[in-house]
DNA sequence: CCTTGACCTTCCAGTAACTGGAGGCAATAT
DNA sequence: ATATTGCCTCCAGTTACTGGAAGGTCAAGG
C-alpha cells in the first residue's frame, strides 16, 4: 500500500516543484502527506497528481485561493463543468483587464520616448513629463 | 521661509498619494520631511514636487527601485537624457514582455473554456486538462 | 566503523509596496 | 468643555514563495 509513497525531493522532481515550495503547500494546507517514523514526508501517489494538478493550474496564471477552489473541484466526482468554467472565465477577464492596463502602460511610456532624443544633455522630456510639466530644479 | 510647509494630509491631497504611502517613503528614504515641534511631518514645496513625481512614475509602472533613479536623475542637473531614456526603455520591454505572457495565459485559458460546455455535468476538459489528461478520481 | 555527501527536518527572515488597525497625543470646531 | 478630526508610532497582514542556518538521517565507499 504505502511502499510506493516518495520523499519530498522526488515529489519535486515528479511535479515540476521545488521542495520549499512543497512545504509551502503543506503549510497553508493544500497537500498534506504523512510523514515517516524519521519525519520524512511521504507523498502517495494521488498527491502527487494533486501537486502535479497545481503546477500546472499557478502556470496558468490562477492564484493560490483560485487553486484550492479548483482542487475541490478535482476532488469532487458531482462538480459541475459549469462552476469549472466560471472561474476559468473570471480568471480570463482578469487577465485581459491586466492586458490592457499595461498596454496603456506601455504606449504611455513609447510615446514618452518617442519624445526624448536620449543624448547627453540634460534636456528630457520624460522627466519633465514625470514632473508635471515644470522644470525639476 | 518655513511658512509655506504643509502636513502629511495636504501633501497627500496635493499629490494623489495617501499619507499611509507617504510615510512608507519617508521609511524607506525616498522623500523625508522636516518636523514640526509637535511632532508633524512639514513638506516643504520643493517635497511636494518630489511626491507628485513618484506618484506619476509609480503610475506608469515604474517600481520603487526605478522611482529611486529616476528621482536622483530628476534632482541632477547634469543628467543625460539617454540615461532616463535608457530606464524608460527598459521598461518598456519589461512591459511588452509581461504582455506576451498574459497573452499566452489567457489563449491557453480560452481554448480550455471553449471546449467546455459548462453544464451541470461533472465532465471538465478544463479540469482534464490541470490533471494532465488522465482522470482525476 | 567512520566519514562524506546528499537529503531531510524546522524555524526565521526577506521579498514589493503598501494597507489596516490599535492606542494615544494635538489641533480645531462648536 | 467636548467632540471631531488629524497626526503620531508600532505591529501585523497581504502574495507566493525563496534563502539560509542549524541540525538529524541515510546510503555508499574505504
Amino acid at each position: 500500500m504505502s511502499n510506493v509513497d516518495v520523499n519530498i525531493g522526488s515529489a519535486a522532481r515528479a511535479s515540476g516543484l521545488t521542495a520549499k515550495t512543497i512545504r509551502y503547500y503543506e503549510d497553508i494546507g493544500l497537500v498534506t502527506p504523512k510523514r515517516n517514523d524519521n519525519g520524512y514526508r511521504a507523498y502517495t501517489a494521488l498527491q502527487i497528481d494533486k501537486l502535479k494538478f497545481l503546477q500546472r493550474a499557478r502556470a496558468l496564471g490562477f492564484t493560490i485561493v483560485e487553486c484550492r477552489q479548483l482542487l475541490s473541484l478535482y476532488e469532487d466526482k458531482h462538480r459541475a463543468s459549469a462552476d469549472v468554467k466560471a472561474i476559468a472565465t473570471d480568471k480570463i477577464e482578469a487577465i485581459s483587464l491586466k492586458i490592457k492596463e499595461l498596454e496603456s502602460l506601455r504606449d504611455s511610456l513609447a510615446a514618452l520616448t518617442d519624445d526624448c532624443c536620449g543624448n547627453d544633455l540634460p534636456d528630457c522630456p520624460i522627466i519633465d513629463c514625470l514632473a508635471g510639466g515644470h522644470s525639476a530644479n
